[in-house]
DNA sequence: GCCAACGTTGGC
DNA sequence: GCCAACGTTGGC
């Protein structure tokens, strides 16, 4: 899940010890979202400022009509861990078993599906 | 600040 | 249903 960390950033989502992920309003990004399950792990990407992947967030309530706008949905996030190390977007382009990203194929989704290999691969290199 | 890529809108 | 025009996102 992207989010430009002048608006909503890490930080502001640990001391909020959850948030309501709302202003969804692209239909692949909705059904992203919808895909979602409670305990799913996601990561947040910091987009514009830092261009990388800064920590690991779960799903604690499964998709629900957005407060804002009854036509879309969100889901409820609660941070789990920083990552030791954040993963630029340059260090994934530089991976070659991440070349393949969504958040490089098409980084204007704001909500992208990740694979578990990827997603696995990623919290790797976050420990080294 | 620029611009490519993408999504949406609206005229036909 | 097509496509041009426009707006937005986000990397550089």
């Amino acid at each position: 899940m992207k989010t430009e960390p002048g608006t909503y950033s890490w930080e502001d989502l640990v001391k909020d010890k959850k948030t309501v992920w709302d202003g969804v309003r692209n239909f692949q990004a909705r059904n992203n979202i919808m895909a979602m399950k409670k305990g799913d792990m996601v990561f947040i990407y910091h987009s514009n400022v830092g261009k990388d992947i800064v920590g690991i967030a779960k799903i604690t309530k499964e998709h629900f009509p957005d407060p804002t706008a009854e036509d879309w949905a969100v889901v409820e996030i609660a941070p789990v861990k920083k990552l030791k190390k954040s993963i630029t977007l340059a260090d994934i382009k530089a991976t070659k078993k991440l070349a393949n990203m969504v958040l490089v194929k098409n980084s204007r989704l704001s909500v992208q599906p990740v694979k578990e290999a990827e997603f696995d691969f990623i919290v790797k290199m976050s420990q080294e």
